[in-house]
DNA sequence: TCACTGATCGTCT
DNA sequence: GACGATCAGTGAG
């Protein structure tokens, strides 16, 4: 297989507003050079946290963990959940306004072996159906945290290698506070996506 | 297919 | 000192 071609996106391709970036970003995918070759996927669901969104981890204003989500769009914010999982974020407002785009389930493009062996014993959908599976399986770390996405580097977002499908809204998965705002994004009928069945029909 | 549980630790109250 | 933007395994329906 010849590998997809793959362009690179720069900050004037991203919507300067959150929920438009994670629409956008529905189809784009992640690119990773690793030392042991190109790892890459389609983002396939996301989730935006506002400004004004109990739920975003910059409501109560800027800190030292929270700091990328203040920074230009186009900034990764990655964080340690529970203890354990690596969670991946993208910068989605104008610099001093805290917001992102939470990437949470991607479909492999390229370098699938790789992310196989990074998540050893899981194939096909289950290979990076939730957000801190894809980060362990694209080797999306505590590393990452506050890179500008748009400068030269070996991790970067790219134009859809292949075009969205229509976009399926919902609530965002496993939040208590300003748990009914229709904040989650995905590609309908696509097996990568994550969640009950019963969050992935509209 | 869904509900529940334990694991695990940095951040903020 | 409590609380998570989670995951994998288990057991019931």
């Amino acid at each position: 297989m010849t590998p997809p071609r793959l362009r690179r996106l720069r900050r004037r391709d991203l919507p300067a507003d959150t929920v438009a970036l994670a629409r956008f970003l529905i189809g784009a995918a992640i690119v990773h050079d690793l030392p042991e070759g190109r790892v890459a996927a389609r983002i396939v669901e996301t989730e935006a946290y506002l400004p004004d969104d109990a739920a975003s981890h910059s409501y109560r204003g800027d800190t030292p963990r929270n700091r990328p989500m203040f920074g230009e769009r186009g900034h990764a914010y990655v964080y340690l959940n529970y203890g354990m999982h690596w969670l991946f974020n993208v910068s989605s407002e104008a610099p001093g306004i805290g917001a992102g785009v939470l990437i949470r389930a991607v479909e492999p493009v390229q370098g699938e072996a790789l992310m196989q062996a990074r998540r050893p014993g899981r194939h096909g959908p289950d290979l990076a159906n939730g957000p801190g599976k894809l980060t362990l399986a694209l080797g999306i770390g505590p590393a990452h945290d506050g890179l500008d996405l748009c400068a030269p580097g070996g991790l970067f977002l790219a134009a859809p290698p292949r075009p969205p499908g229509e976009i399926g809204v919902s609530t965002r998965i496993g939040i208590s506070r300003d748990a009914h705002r229709p904040l989650r994004f995905f590609e309908r009928g696509n097996p990568h996506v994550s969640g009950p069945r019963r969050m992935n029909r509209h």
